[in-house]
DNA sequence: TATCTGGAACCAAGC
DNA sequence: CCGCTTGGTTCCAGA
């Protein structure tokens, strides 16, 4: 499970010989082919889906109405979902399947997890409404039904939480969004249908209604904006509360509390853990004791978003069962608002007041909501950005008025999407910095993410034509090796002020605040992202959500999800989604841990002894690199301390000497890893190496020689995918920014404009899935944005003239994708050699090998939609793991190919770490865990 | 004055 | 049970 292989077809294409890239081609070429189709479906999806809701809907989630529809019609809407998203029909369906959906759809809610992972959109939602209830009733308004569970009710099994992780559902970012005028009620199922929508657009209705509404102080910072009416609101709704009082940290958090000086005053935790009483305090009085404004979910009924939602929901039958859910959740909501939090969100609610967002309120629930109004809000926002953005609505109506098509339509957020498709592009052309210290609730903005350069990242979508603007969205993700998902214990934070440029508001949608940001023809379809902050929940607050399957703990670094829906005349909506590289936001992590942002190179012959230049942070004289070689399993198999020139180490770089591999007749590259230990816990993110057989020529990593100059060595730099590593979810092919550029794969070009400096973004790699991107791949480059791209490495390998529809899977992105996919669904495909190439292949390996780690893995598989649609040729492919593994048939690529491990572990540490507690915590989990 | 930041204190969980 | 390590959360203080 553990490690999987990646085979990199980028290196291939970059790196290999002419001639290897030519075979590289033709066999994604081949491959394309075949996953054509696959992609076409999944890149448009059609907004019919919602048709599909039924079944989805069958599920109790209702909440997530939309949500699960997308799920759900994943399942039965093929092509809607497949959107990009995923695909119906394929095989990889079945990954859905198993998690989100179960067909029945309600099963999905059941499983509480125990997995670190497993969110499952399904779940999500699920686990949304039932949140959203919890803060209903928290908030007691309306909560005629729930009683609310005290803290016991966290973790209480009874309680089903239905999904699996809630990403992030934090109050906060509830709360936020509530702010933003946004609210989404949308998840809170509950409130959803049957809820009476509420007519009146943010206001006081909302509050009252929505339990999100609670949310305003939630999340205080987070939006500014908020009505002032929330604010208010909040502060009486929720008695502020002694910031000493948190609501139970789950076993993890840390002490948190004690704040520094004064803290003590705090008392924070000083409740007792020894049973009850801790559990009570903290969430009882504090959760109950908040009337919430809201009103109960179920009760009030909420927006007009909702209505418009609702339609599809209507069945008796389905209500019922979100009902029977919600009750459920609605305890749990209060957990998991944790009351700290709340009381946190209630106080900066108050003072945000006066940032009211103009609009945003009003709009639905949704997020998705928002979408579906699509046109019409584009417009609005359009108006509203030229207008200033802060001052008016931007979307007053808009967001209350049906759709075009149905929210539900648009992907999941945890669903994995290409970067590319068709003609389009979305790509990350300035990357952020690799640490960027996220910001409590308790403390102020720690500002905007910021970019290597200094500067704050760019997204800019290529190859839209079209005068009307388009909403880019951004969230916080994942970024561990499992498949990209929303944060659970991070959101994103508006930020606002003179030194901010670019207009945005908040919007909620399935617990996960989502900052919409205009994109502009008249930008050239860029935008600067000096808006986004990023807050951190607290993990007591986070993980006692029921449904809350991740651990909070060491759980620190994220990625910047982008997304952009695209209506095509055709009625179909392409949605593209670009992940940033991962972000440590921990202040300890990010001074302690050693981090490696790029080495020169990253293969060599099994021979070793050439001087690798590692650049990056943290890295002291006494740090060791140590490399390592997993067996699937996770096992190591081997590992040897590599020598470091200590005469240049610095804190930024170093420069070692490969050490020869164990075997130096191996007949096929070898994958292992590398770390930078800085001690005991203090290790970097595993980096990919692969050893190549001694008569094999040498793969030379430069593709990104742009990072070149970096190299002091005149090592050419190889960005590397640090980020990758860890985080990636190896699974999605897309997802892997990394394999893109340690492949070399270009991401997709943006065809129209001139190939970003900096292609950095990863992510784009990750989530074609069109064809196109193939050709457009540009080399990824390593992370940091900054680091001025050089030039790619890898012309875009093919020109796939880019249908859309066509997309495909050629491209190494593609493959890799594939190879993900199935690497993690079953890590047995990997081994199978790859049928046709390796390229496609980049299996990742979870890292997490431990079962414990994998929980997602069953998952994984399955949670991409891509996944699915690829996953037939994945599958197939997957087989890189081992590296012997690797036929050499795939020669011409295999030759360029370098095999890429996954980053999949996150830090051992972290891997560890997590994977101890759930076991600890956790007894059943392996369920997943292939191994 | 408010915000942004860097640092560090305070604590609790695990060993 | 004690002490040390880790790491989360809260504060402080300077810019």
């Amino acid at each position: 499970m553990q490690d999987t292989f990646c085979l990199s077809v980028t290196s291939k294409f970059s790196f290999g010989a002419a001639t290897g890239k030519e075979r590289g081609l033709q066999l994604l070429t081949s491959l394309a082919a075949d996953m054509k189709s696959a992609e076409e479906d999944a890149y448009s999806y059609t907004p019919n889906v919602s048709l599909s809701l039924p079944l989805g809907m069958g599920s109790p989630c209702l909440a997530t109405q939309y949500h699960t529809l997308q799920s759900s019609p994943v399942i039965s809407v093929s092509s809607c979902h497949q959107t990009g998203y995923s695909s119906d029909n394929h095989a990889a369906s079945g990954y859905y399947l198993p998690h989100s959906l179960r067909p029945n759809g309600a099963p999905a809610l059941e499983s509480p997890r125990i997995e670190i992972t497993a969110y499952s959109q399904y779940p999500e939602d699920e686990v949304e409404e039932s949140s959203s209830e919890d803060h209903f009733v928290k908030r007691g308004v309306n909560i005629v039904t729930l009683t609310l569970p005290n803290a016991e009710g966290y973790r209480d099994p009874s309680c089903l939480s239905p999904a699996s992780s809630i990403s992030s559902r934090s109050c906060n970012s509830e709360a936020s969004s509530y702010e933003s005028g946004f609210y989404n009620y949308d998840n809170s199922p509950q409130n959803s249908p049957w809820q009476s929508p509420c007519v009146s657009p943010r206001g006081s209705s909302m509050l009252l209604s929505c339990p999100h509404a609670s949310g305003p102080a939630g999340s205080p910072h987070n939006s500014p904006s908020t009505s002032p009416q929330i604010g208010a609101m909040a502060e009486e709704g929720w008695p502020a509360q002694p910031r000493g009082s948190r609501p139970n940290s789950p076993s993890y958090s840390g002490g948190g509390g004690g704040g520094g000086g004064g803290g003590g005053s705090m008392g924070k935790r000083k409740y007792s853990f020894n049973g009850t009483s801790y559990h009570q305090t903290p969430c009882s009085p504090n959760q109950s004791a908040t009337p919430s404004p809201h009103g109960s979910p179920r009760v009030s009924v909420t927006d007009d978003n909702w209505l418009a939602n609702t339609n599809q929901y209507t069945n008796s039958a389905i209500v019922a069962a979100i009902n029977a859910l919600t009750t459920d959740g609605v305890v749990d909501m209060g957990e998991g608002i944790p009351v700290k939090t709340r009381k946190t969100m209630l106080d900066h609610s108050a003072s945000m007041s006066l940032k009211v967002e103009p609009g945003g309120e009003e709009l639905g629930p949704d997020g998705e909501l928002c979408h579906e109004d699509y046109p019409s809000r584009l417009a609005l926002k359009k108006e509203s950005y030229c207008g200033g953005f802060l001052d008016v609505p931007q979307h007053p109506y808009s967001w209350s008025k049906p759709k075009p098509y149905l929210s539900p339509s648009l992907p999941a957020l945890d669903w994995q999407l290409p970067s590319c498709s068709g003609p389009y592009n979305l790509q990350i052309e300035v990357q952020p910095k690799s640490h960027h210290r996220a910001h409590y609730e308790t403390e102020g903005s720690r500002g905007a993410v910021k970019a290597l350069s200094g500067g704050h990242p760019v997204v800019q979508l290529y190859g839209y034509m079209e005068s009307e603007p388009l909403t880019l969205q951004l969230f916080i993700g994942t970024a561990d090796d499992r498949l990209l998902r929303p944060h659970a214990f991070y959101q994103v934070h508006r930020i606002t002020g003179k030194t901010v440029s670019t207009a945005s508001h908040e919007v909620m949608q399935s617990n996960t605040k989502i900052l919409e940001i205009p994109l502009l023809p008249e930008n050239n379809m860029r935008a600067i992202i000096d808006c986004a902050g990023i807050l951190k929940l607290r993990n007591s607050d986070i993980e006692l959500r029921k449904g809350e399957t991740d651990i909070g703990r060491k759980n620190t670094r994220v990625r910047l999800v982008f997304r952009v829906h695209i209506n095509q005349p055709n009625g179909r909506t392409v949605s593209l989604q670009a992940t940033s590289n991962p972000i440590e936001c921990s202040q300890r992590s990010a001074q302690e841990l050693p981090l490696v942002e790029k080495q020169s190179m990253d293969s060599c012959p099994a021979t070793g002894g050439k001087m690798i230049l590692l650049n990056g942070l943290n890295f002291l004289p006494e740090s060791k690199v140590v490399f390592v070689e997993k067996a699937q399993d996770g096992h190591h198999l081997w590992e040897t301390e590599a020598k470091v020139d200590k005469d240049s180490i610095k804190s930024n770089a170093l420069v070692v000497e490969i050490p020869p591999y164990r075997n130096q007749r191996i007949s096929s590259s070898v994958q292992v890893n590398f770390y930078v230990c800085n001690g005991k816990r203090k290790r970097s993110q595993s980096q990919r190496f692969t050893y190549l057989p001694p008569n094999v020529p040498i793969i030379k990593t430069e593709p990104h020689d742009e990072y070149d100059s970096l190299g002091t060595v005149g090592l050419s730099m190889h960005s590397t995918p640090y980020y990758s590593q860890p985080r990636l979810t190896p699974i999605m092919p897309v997802a892997d920014p990394e394999a893109c550029l340690v492949g070399g794969y270009p991401s997709c070009p943006p065809r129209h404009a001139a190939m970003p400096s900096s292609p950095p973004s990863s992510s784009p790699t990750l989530h074609d899935l069109s064809p196109v991107a193939f050709s457009k791949c540009l080399p990824n480059s390593p992370t940091h944005a900054a680091a001025p791209p050089g030039p790619m490495v890898a012309p875009p390998i093919q020109d796939n003239p880019g249908h859309p529809n066509l997309a495909h899977p050629s491209s190494p992105d593609n493959n890799s994708s594939l190879g993900l996919l199935h690497s993690q669904g079953s890590p047995n495909h990997l081994n199978s050699p790859g049928r046709h190439n390796y390229h496609p292949i980049y299996t990742n390996s979870s890292p997490s090998s431990s079962p414990a780690s994998h929980p997602s893995t069953p998952v994984g598989p399955a949670e991409s939609p891509f996944v699915q649609a690829y996953s037939p040729v994945g599958s197939a492919q997957a087989g890189g793991r081992s590296p012997s593994l690797l036929p050499e048939d795939a020669s011409p690529p295999s030759m360029a190919i370098t095999v890429k491990q996954e980053p999949q572990e996150l830090d051992q540490m972290y891997l560890d770490d997590v994977n101890e507690i759930i076991r600890n915590d956790l007894s059943s989990i392996s369920v997943h865990t292939h191994a």
